[in-house]
DNA sequence: GAGTGGTCTAGACCACCTG
DNA sequence: AGGTGGTCTAGACCACTCA
């Protein structure tokens, strides 16, 4: 069905046309239509039907999985290290990223990942404490906020940017990379339903680091 | 639904129960399974029934649109340049990209994308001559291959590979970047159901791009 | 071999949106 | 106002995979 060419710029089929024509129920045809809406080749709208998308955005699903899993699945050995945790008044910027009001307290954690002994991922992070008051009594030297997160706080939204920017001296020390050398950074927001939980910088040095997506 | 908490680290519910349990028809039940399995938080395996993943992989979907599209909707002038535009035998490293055979023809192009005037993005590509022998014809002078590509072989599948790096003297003097500046990069290989198509490398100015993935 | 998820059908109601 | 997609039901067959 999805090879078939009435692909033409932008052109409008039915519903119960198709399911009619190729022999199949609607409520087929509307999965294969839903899927390939999912996949951005089509745009779909209620009463004015379904449209063939001219240049459509590739739509490319990542895999983010926690940095342990991460590193333990290229077969690496993972260690861990908290450098950094303090409780502070979040400053101005994550203030904004987490919508808090102004005095609103954070838990800031600076911590470093191993892969085979060789840093893999600088995290800096910002937690909550108004949403997640219990981290107040984590300590994190055991486990990453990172893991301790995902088990805490499950099925949080997230968005996540990526970008990449030259290391500052402290990063390039703390990632043992050249100075100014590359990195590539994930900044993550989470929240739940009810609250913002927290902010993230993950840096990754830029020659070792590749993120993949697949069809 | 999925506000319940039966999600103890890993556990099995099964399916045509739920339906019973919440008064619903088992269609309905898979669908939403389904989803929760497309967005990573479940594994579903024939047999063994369904389990709440420990440590799910967040799942982050991305839009990569053509790169005009991606300028003009910042609001940004586009323009186009090409820089070099030859026929070749593939290098070893684009052979391995696209299952070419040794000898095998591509085009190769160099080209830059400007927005509001500044470089947006450098594009280093290899077409496939063999599976598309019509690009042989086209000059890619009035319209890039990004562009060109998604018109003339749609639906086709892709990967996508992301880093940092920090760019070569060639690439700062094309982008007009400081020396050694990071670039964020995007490596792309399309293929169809019969043939490899394309490999590109995308190389954006980390100062000024960003990708953002939202839920 | 048996039970699970994967997928389909035929029919229905509704919300939305456009013309 | 009417047609579209969005979503649901009740029932069915099948393929896979575990025990």
């Amino acid at each position: 069905m999805r090879d078939r060419e009435w692909l033409p710029g932008e052109t409008i089929p039915g519903e119960q046309a198709i399911a009619q024509e190729y022999g199949c129920s609607r409520t087929t045809v509307n999965r294969a239509l839903r899927e390939l809406a999912d996949l951005g080749v089509v745009e779909r709208r209620r009463k004015a039907g379904t449209r063939v998308v001219s240049q459509p955005a590739r739509a490319a699903t990542l895999r983010i999985p926690v940095v342990r899993k991460e590193i333990e699945q290229r077969g690496s050995a993972y260690r861990y290290t908290l450098l950094q945790r303090k409780e502070m008044k979040a400053p101005i910027h994550i203030r904004e990223k987490l919508s808090l009001p102004k005095g609103g307290k954070v838990l800031y954690i600076l911590c470093t990942h191993y892969a085979d002994g060789s840093p893999y991922q600088l995290e800096e992070r910002w937690i909550n404490l108004t949403a997640v008051p219990t981290a107040h009594d984590e300590q994190f030297e055991a486990i990453s906020p990172n893991e301790w997160l995902v088990l805490t706080e499950p099925l949080s939204n997230a968005e996540h940017t990526f970008s990449a920017i030259n290391a500052t001296p402290e990063q390039a020390t703390l990632l043992d990379i050249e100075p100014n050398g590359a990195l590539f950074v994930v900044e993550r927001r989470t929240w739940s339903e009810t609250h913002t939980i927290t902010a993230a910088k993950l840096f990754h040095p830029g020659v070792t680091f590749k993120m993949i997506s697949r069809t």
